[in-house]
DNA sequence: CTGAAAGCGCTTACAG
DNA sequence: CTGAAAGCGCTTACAG
């Protein structure tokens, strides 16, 4: 079957530990072995068991992410970054799917305990508490938390300053004219809660009328007739399907990452894009930092979001 | 540190190989020890070792899927509904990226044979010869391509139909009115080889004119001068410059797996869905086989194509 | 039903 | 510079 340091060993006349250095390169084996047990192990074609190497060793050189889909660019985004990246600190980052379903998180959870892996980033999608990840925390197992977090107070998530990218979001919305907002934020996550305060705090601060809405069926009540309305929102979906129900005064709207959908029904669409690389840089910092110096800095690490962009606006905004 | 078998063999007053057992639900130990072992081991959160477990074993219950990005719908469609249907086997997909490059995917293809995965699913990027994964080939190393393989004698590969795939797109642009074609099948792997082959087929049996292009440069030549031209590709990218290049004419075109981009300057847009998740069935199922019965079915095992969508028709196709 | 022992493939003090 | 030995955490014949 497979090559091990005993084949070697027995063809070369040595003990396997002698095997093991050389292969190691090790100063203290003789050159001339060296060079015989090296050119020896790669005729062969020796690769060494790396399960075996792990039992002693304790690392694995992989680190997983562990991701509810690949649908969305805040997901696929940091991870191609982070694979980029880590691959040059000599780490394989595996990618990891628990497809929104609570147990198959769990299950990837428990996974990482069994040294699979020597960290792991989490893209959580449940605010329930997971007794697999409190039991990661308390043994210290690096994680890291991307996008959003848990709300477990040991952990680490980096993000982006999402209170402030809302609060400039609105602002933009205000310029453009608007007099009432609807803030769909509702996806139960730290980062929509987040956006939710920031537009909150601004609005209440100049007496503007708004309401936190879950979905699209906020356009059969009575608060969006007459005046120029707002939404704000994670992604371009609840504003699309709302849009569809309003009538023909058009939308302002203000939503994260990117602008998908038609665009007739709205006079001005701003996009907040996340620094997704810059991101992944804090993120895989904070990630070798745990594993090496075994640091323990917790709490929310907030990455600047990019400048807003207008993507449509049919009549300029005041400033 | 962790909990392993020997702080529980000594809390309970047992040998290890005990603990062991019980903890595999042995039935030749007794009831009362085993659930006393078993409750024991809970208490404290005992997890097995999997890098212990695997070096006895040899197996690790990870399968790897090997891919460049995650950009295209042909690499993420076949790694969710794998990911999916793996997990009820019991085994954990773990995707990585190799980012197009070509070392990286030697890296990822070597720590394959360290005994890392159980399997592996590969989207390969190159035609070259990459010894890595003859290695692996020779060893039995249960590997499978998906979408394209990589011309190598020993290798299965699940695929479309794409040699018929394509005939049935020509065939359609041929209805539509198409009188000469622009073929962009160039990206040199075997899916897209396939395809170009169909099309060729059956273009010459009706003896119509048409040219094989690398990009959309061919809308610089004369042959796209007066009559109906259609084009077929793998993806809407080469269509939608050349159009841009393209006078007042209307366009036909026939795409692999969907459209993206305006649709103005066509007057049929005709698209080959691949069926991915049959796609990724197949695939499973030949991974399963590798993997327990040793089986070494090699070759190409195609999934047909689901059936054409036409998402535009300026005026009705004669039959 | 249970224990003692060997072994999976490697690494690394410890002697020499 | 090299070997013998212990050990990483587990599994599994083999005795008893």
């Amino acid at each position: 079957m497979a090559v091990t340091l005993k084949n070697i060993a027995a063809i070369c006349g040595v003990d396997i530990s002698t095997v093991s250095r050389a292969l190691r390169d090790d100063p203290k084996v003789q050159p001339l072995t060296r060079k015989k047990i090296q050119q020896q192990a790669s005729e062969l074609g020796y690769v060494p068991n790396l399960a075996a190497r792990n039992l002693v060793s304790g690392k694995t050189l992989n680190l997983w992410m562990i991701i509810p889909d690949m649908e969305l660019p805040v997901v696929r985004e940091p991870a191609c970054f982070l694979s980029k990246s880590l691959k040059r600190q000599g780490y394989d980052l595996l990618l990891t799917l628990y497809h929104h379903d609570s147990d198959n998180f769990k299950h990837k959870m428990s996974r990482l305990s069994q040294n699979v892996a020597d960290g792991a980033f989490v893209i959580p999608g449940f605010d329930e508490e997971v007794k697999e990840v409190t039991a990661l925390l308390r043994n210290n197992f690096p994680l890291v938390f991307i996008d959003r977090g848990m709300n477990i107070p040991q952990s680490t998530t980096v993000t982006t300053t999402n209170t402030r990218a809302a609060a400039e979001l609105t602002e933009k919305c205000l310029e453009a004219g608007a007099e009432k907002f609807i803030l769909f934020f509702q996806e139960n996550n730290t980062a929509a809660e987040a956006r939710l305060r920031g537009a909150i705090e601004l609005l209440e601060a100049r007496n503007i009328p708004f309401i936190v809405a879950d979905n699209a069926d906020a356009g059969t009540t009575d608060f969006i007739k007459d005046g120029r309305l707002a939404m704000l929102s994670s992604s371009a979906y609840a504003p699309g399907e709302l849009s569809k129900k309003y009538g023909n005064a058009k939308l302002i709207v203000g939503v994260f990452d990117a602008w998908s959908g038609l665009t007739e029904k709205f006079s001005h669409i701003f996009v907040c894009k996340q620094d997704f690389k810059g991101i992944a840089e804090q993120a895989a910092k904070v990630m070798l930092r745990k594993i090496n110096d075994k640091s323990h800095d917790n709490g929310f690490i907030e990455v600047p979001s990019l400048p807003l962009e207008t993507l449509k606006s049919e009549y300029p905004v005041r400033k």
